[in-house]
DNA sequence: TTGACGCCCATGGATGCCCATGTTATCCCA
DNA sequence: TGGGATAACATGGGCATCCATGGGCGTCAA
């Protein structure tokens, strides 16, 4: 139970506040994850969360590049200004700030997704229209998936 | 909790203060970091704020120019011409200068801007258009960035 | 003297922490 | 095997605290 796997709907309350899905929560924990960063997806109306690595993958990536070019100075906006810490309060909840919000589209209702190393935050209406059009896409791209188990499908 | 990171927007008084935001309070405290110095960005429209590595960083940075060419001499003056040591009242606000709001055009709010090691202050507006252009610009030179699944567009 | 700046106090809203409730999944026992 | 007991979890609300913000006043310097 290392992974971020499957997809929960869970309810904002009047102050804003979500539960993280308690498999998410163990995941989070068995990772020794402290504390949780989020970025906005590049090609997604979502949010990306995960713990460190996150941040670091983008660090690697900056290694390549000339550390006094304009890339590597806007790299570093991207990775370190466009993010943000997520707090958890002590029931392990956690707030859709307007930087979440404006994003995604959240409103009173949030998809939580896992994907393998990280999870991600969607509008659930944005996800189901996501998902819908990817199943599609790996259909068409991977004629080889079909006969084998359901594999493009997703549990609720 | 040793780098600066997210971003936020904070209004100015009357008076033409502003507060840092606290966890970069955190930030600057756990550094060690005693002066704030400020100085222009030298590819943005903003200014840099951190400790004593930033002027470090700067030189380097220049060192990418012939040293004892005119360009480095200009770039010099340019960057430290008007810095200045920030100094933050009992509250741990500072001040925005004409020197701050000529070069970044800020008026009644600013956006603190974390990167890593210091943080950066920005007009709100410019500093949105800054990040909006940006993620364009990063979708498109590094599409391997993202994607958990295959790239499909999804309404925004 | 006048304005800029440092220091103090006031306040409202946001945030974190604690406890309460209902619902669901799990387990145990007859 | 069915049903009740139990524990886990999503959710809600109250309250204390932190923090961003605003205003007053004294001091120092031009």
């Amino acid at each position: 139970m290392d992974r971020f796997l499957s997809s929960y709907v869970h309810n904002v309350d009047a102050k804003g506040r979500v539960s993280i899905p308690s498999s998410f929560r163990q995941v989070i924990h068995n990772r020794g994850i402290r504390e949780l960063f989020a970025m906005r997806s590049l090609s997604q109306p979502a949010i990306d969360v995960g713990g460190p690595e996150l941040m670091e993958h983008y660090e690697k990536r900056m290694e390549a590049v000339d550390p006094f070019s304009d890339l590597y100075q806007e790299l570093a906006i991207y990775a370190y200004g466009d993010g943000a810490y997520l707090k958890t309060d002590s029931e392990g909840r956690i707030l859709m700030t307007d930087f979440i919000r404006s994003h995604t589209g959240i409103t009173d209702r949030v998809t939580f997704v896992g994907v393998k190393n990280s999870f991600q935050l969607w509008a659930p209406e944005r996800f189901e229209a996501f998902r819908g059009a990817l199943r599609e896409k790996l259909r068409e791209r991977l004629p080889s998936l079909r006969g084998a188990a359901a594999p493009v499908e997703t549990p609720e």
